[in-house]
RNA sequence: GCCGACAUAGCUCAGGGGUAGAGCAACUGAUUCGUAAUCAGUAGGUCCUCGGUUCAAUUCCGAGUGUCGGCACCA
């Protein structure tokens, strides 16, 4: 006699055993209809799972953010079915829902390609249409493995092995086809709709380890209805439109080319926007008490070995050798180990320290070539990186200072909304595990003290520390992670830094390594797919334009421009034999935020008509105004006066 | 690095075993115009590189390089 329990706290008595279908249908056969899935006690269960004792029940409606998961894993299985009746002997392994749509992983000789989409989706509408309900069975354990095996389904096989004893072994049929999966799923294949599609092929490696064999993933989006996939479809190509190398281009910022892969050719726009950010950021880093030094790019592979990064990053490390010398050298692929050098040059006195250290550090990274994406991942990068050597009682107070800094710098750039990872010891790690206990509670109680929250990040500190992950997200959702501090008790030990204390003896200091940044071109990168290149005035590689209406106004139009750029602003005159719209239209594909129109009016009453980019109005103000208005606006935020 | 796709004018792209095509941009000329495209003309190419097949390859085949999408990597 089990008492159900209804969300709104009505409790309903059956007389045996009942189902989320009997329950619905006893309700309503509005709702009998609508539910597509039951929380049971918090877990959400299939609409036919038997219920034999008392529990509290919620039903899943298609408008639930669970149905539309459970609809996206119900394509992937759709998905699944379609290509193995499509394409006999491809073998099945996993097929989960994630952000935005579904995949599924197969193995099979010859690759599928995007040909293969159209016979694929129209095949899985047909699965789609025969409404197939999705069963769920229990096997035993080694005839689960026996079934499997014997269809060729190693990789299947291999995962109910490696499934916990304490595991059921359930097996969701759809009509004729069936996979081993946990579940649950919707009531029948006819419930995960027709707002999808397949998007794209990749290759994936089995378990997402390189050693093991490569699988050809299928990547489809799935959403409630067709509307919603519109929509998705729309941002995609709205993403697309943000794209910082199309931007780089359109704006003429920057461009790469083969004979210096995975390193930016800044042109002279883009340039500015870099020195604009680097200022930025160096008046930041004064603000906040850092030391600007500069160490060189070429360093002996000595100091590699002993930092340890020879070790574990030799294969990443561009070498320079000379013939006439022999020595081997490294493009430095990090700054750390030089800022010790300056650090260890002389003695150190407790009095200086916390001594926080800050380089524009040009590193080089052979990333590998597949990791490289335009200016986000290159393999010459300049860091904001910095070093505070500290003690141990410092770092707390260290912490708090970051977090301080970094709210303001992301703030100042337009990024408000930022998380924080904590990413404790990985596997490849250097120093002992004391060390890491310690180093890791003084992160956490830094945390504590800052009023940082963080999730985890489990295993993936760096190998010398762990690491908080400062991680922002831009405008269309996207997240990046920018900013990291890290806590470091192994390498000042193995560089053999020291400072004097009150009690006049050698001690270690630790060292945080942190950016905000992270890399000026993996960050303008983001900045521009944040903006969509439309950037804020003070940011903007040119900020004004002067056009001229008629070539009488041409002077005119130089002169405002010559006022302009005494002010500080990037300006510059159109004066060419073209019409004022075409001149409006042009710069303002080009982003340019703010046009000055002038014509033989504003050249006589010494006036200019200020446009927005955007806006379909204009503004006219007297010559002077106009400039001491856009060099107060122009100004970068930690500039103005509050 | 791995899997796949792609590489044609500055950009976006079409084409195809036998003089290489469009739009935009560029250049020249005319036009002097009031808030998102004035008109006309001209010029522009190692069809990524190297090899192979062929009477003939930019086109077909192979290798390399690069880019793109994922995977793996990201000190």
């Amino acid at each position: 006699m089990p008492a159900i329990t209804l969300p709104d706290g009505t409790v309903r008595q059956f007389a045996g055993t009942v189902t989320g279908t009997d329950i619905a249908a006893s309700i309503g056969p509005g709702l009998a209809k609508a539910a597509l899935a039951i929380e049971i006690d918090g877990k959400l269960c299939d609409m036919a799972l038997p219920i034999p004792e008392d529990a509290s029940i919620r039903f899943v409606t298609r408008k639930d953010p669970e149905a539309l998961e459970m609809i996206r894993h119900d394509a992937a299985h759709v998905l699944a079915e379609a290509v193995q009746t499509l394409f006999p002997g491809t073998q099945v392994t996993i097929g989960p829902s994630i952000e935005n749509g579904f995949y599924y992983d197969f193995y099979r000789n010859e690759p599928f390609t995007p040909d293969d989409f159209a016979a694929i989706e129209a095949k899985m509408k047909e699965i789609v249409d025969n409404k197939a309900p999705f069963t769920r069975e229990v096997w035993p354990r080694d005839e689960a493995i026996k079934f499997f095996e014997d269809k060729g389904e190693r990789f299947k096989a291999e995962l109910i092995r490696d499934l916990p004893e304490s595991e059921d072994i359930s097996i969701y049929r759809q009509g004729e086809w069936l996979d081993l999966c946990r579940g649950p799923h919707l009531r029948d294949t006819s419930d995960v709709g027709n707002a999808f599609k397949l998007m794209k092929v990749a290759g994936a490696y089995w378990r997402g380890d390189h050693r093991n064999p490569m699988l050809t993933r299928i990547y489809g989006t799935a959403w409630r209805d067709r509307k919603e996939l519109e929509v998705h479809l729309h941002q995609l190509e709205e993403a697309e439109r943000r794209d910082h190398r199309r931007i780089g281009r359109e704006m003429d910022l920057f461009h790469i080319q083969e004979e210096a892969v995975g390193q930016v050719f800044w042109h002279p726009k883009g340039w500015r926007l870099y020195t604009t950010l680097q200022d930025y950021m160096r008046r930041a880093q004064t603000r906040w008490g850092y030391e600007e030094v500069r160490t060189p790019q070429l360093v002996d592979r000595s100091l590699w070995e002993a930092s340890g990064h020879w070790d574990k990053y030799r294969h990443h490390m561009f070498i320079a050798t000379v013939e006439d010398e022999d020595k081997t050298l490294a493009l430095k692929p990090m700054n750390c180990p030089c800022h010790v050098q300056i650090f260890r040059h002389g003695l150190r006195s407790y009095r200086e320290l916390p001594l926080r250290m800050a380089e524009f550090g040009a590193c080089h990274r052979y990333e590998p070539s597949g990791a490289l994406h335009g200016i986000m991942r290159v393999r010459g990068f300049t860091q904001d990186d910095a070093h505070v050597f500290c003690t141990e009682d410092q770092i707390a107070d260290e912490t708090v200072l970051f977090v301080e800094m970094l709210s303001a710098v992301y703030r100042d750039l337009g990024f408000s909304d930022f998380r924080v990872k904590f990413a404790d010891r990985p596997e490849a790690r250097a120093g002992s595990d004391e060390i890491w206990d310690k180093a890791e509670q003084s992160l956490k109680t830094a945390c504590e003290t800052a009023g940082v929250t963080y999730e985890y990040n489990p295993g993936e500190g760096a190998f010398y520390g762990p690491k908080l992950e400062f991680v922002l997200r831009d405008a269309i959702g996207r997240d990046w992670q920018c900013g990291t501090l890290q806590v470091d008790l192994v390498l000042p030990e193995r560089l053999d830094a020291s400072y004097i204390g009150e009690d006049s003896a050698r001690h270690r200091p630790v060292m945080l390594h942190r950016a905000i940044l992270g890399s000026f071109e993996r960050f303008i990168g983001i900045l521009i797919e944040q903006h969509a290149g439309k950037f804020p005035l003070w940011l903007a590689p040119v900020q004004v334009v002067v056009a001229s209406i008629v070539s009488d106004a041409g002077a005119y139009a130089e002169e405002v421009v010559a006022a302009l750029r005494k002010a500080g602003l990037h300006a510059e005159a159109d004066t060419r034999n073209e019409k004022i719209n075409a001149k409006i239209r042009e710069h303002s594909l080009a982003r340019v935020p703010l046009i000055l129109v002038v014509g033989r009016r504003e050249a006589e009453e010494r006036t200019v008509a200020l446009r927005r980019l955007g806006g379909a109005t204009q503004e006219v103000l007297s010559l002077d105004a106009a400039v001491s208005a856009l060099k107060l606006e122009a100004t970068p935020p930690d500039l103005l006066e509050h």
